[in-house]
DNA sequence: TTATGTGAAGTCGTTCACAGCC
DNA sequence: GGCTGTGAACGACTTCACATAA
């Protein structure tokens, strides 16, 4: 505990991408993928960064880690600069998805465009509740239509097993997650995504995501709640 | 730009706190409830950091921006600790909702326990479908059970003034975004939370925060494939 | 000249470790 | 003795500013 050397993940050679980075690759992706479609070229950070919502500075900085896309003096070319972010994000290869709770949360997600868009192939529906075990529900699996039924939770590993997927999405009401999520991690799932509002308990070679709506909306109310002491107080 | 005096918001007395702890409170607050519902009196910080998946010194820091709120030797009272921080977070006062998109998405929200649960009350649906427009849905507002007629877009701006509103919930398509989010900005709205995976552009009064379900699952995908190079590589 | 790529500086967030109080 | 509250050390992320290359 004394020298530091060799602690901290020294981001050997390019590899060790930060967190915050990754975290925003995907919507550097997506905003290339629109620029392409709508027949740009080449592009400037600036102008990218403004459109993805961040400094161009930071852009530039992200991209860093990933190598030298660029052209000095021009800017970035889409589709090599498309190429080269989805695949470091994987979207190259397409990653099989397991829904866990078929309501309207699932129902949304696998209405979802994009979802099967960016990689994402749907191969397995699962739900307890009797009225939706058994329903066909037509999703797009790499560009073809498919029709999936949902399956009862008790064949859950058996799915995982079959379609040898490799993320679970958690969609249930908040007091299953936790069953729901042991299967999931036992049947040898090790990347999760969880829209249920409970903290997950997992084994650490698990990696677990968290959206919770509720939480986005406090957060925004205690911003409003702020604004109201101190109206337009950002001039000093 | 020479000396760093004064600048920086400097904190004061208890007052501006870290966006990464406000992030968090939401959670502590989740699971202050259920502890209180289970009938807990008094807890650790190590105790309750633990449920709410982060380390006792980041919990405790975090609590610290808000006061002091524990007893050294014990512990935290349950009761005395859920009220300040929903208090800090604005979940006293009810905060109207208006949902634009009634898809299945919109629905989930709607159908989302712990939305009402937690201080938000959907005052306002409204969609452009013609199936959608007019369709009753039953919602609870603030315990009570509402039916909320589905309006129509048009309808807007008059819903949002007339139920004075503080929060817009954009679950529409990616194309129509934009421009609902110009309308309920030109309304008053100055919080929004938007699923639609696009940027929105507004002006800086009004704060927008984003969740884009693609992304996370993006995230999860990347740290997968990560795992391909190096399975158990943690150890020195 | 223009716009990238990147060290260095600065800001923000987390962890440590211990003083302070029960 | 036990647990909170917090300065200080540390590490992560962002911004700056400029060397570098087309």
């Amino acid at each position: 505990m004394s020298i530091s050397l060799g602690k901290g993940r020294p981001r050997e050679a390019g590899r060790g991408i930060p967190d915050a980075t990754v975290a925003r690759l995907p919507v550097y992706h997506r905003v290339l993928v629109s620029l392409s479609e709508a027949g740009v070229q080449t592009v400037s950070s600036e102008a990218l960064a403004a459109k993805c919502g961040v400094s161009s500075a930071k852009f530039r900085k992200d991209l860093s880690y990933l190598g030298s896309y660029g052209t000095r003096g021009v800017g970035y070319d889409v589709s090599y600069l498309t190429y080269h972010i989805s695949r470091e994000l994987g979207s190259a290869q397409p990653w099989g998805v397991v829904i866990v709770g078929v309501g309207n949360l699932g129902r949304a997600l696998i209405s979802y465009r994009g979802f099967t868009s960016r990689g994402f192939a749907i191969v397995g529906l699962v739900d307890n509740h009797p009225d939706v075990i058994g329903e066909s529900i037509t999703t797009s699996e790499l560009g073809n239509l498919v029709a999936l039924k949902v399956r009862p939770l008790v064949e859950l590993e058996t799915i995982v097993g079959a379609t040898k997927a490799q993320i679970g999405v958690i969609a249930t009401p908040a007091d299953c997650a936790q069953g729901v999520c042991d299967r999931l991690v036992a049947s040898g799932i090790r990347s999760i995504l969880n829209f249920a509002p409970v903290v997950l308990e997992v084994p650490n070679t698990v990696e677990v995501r968290k959206v919770d709506l509720a939480v986005e909306l406090q957060i925004l109310a205690f911003h409003e709640q702020r604004r109201g002491y101190e109206p337009e107080a950002m001039n000093a």
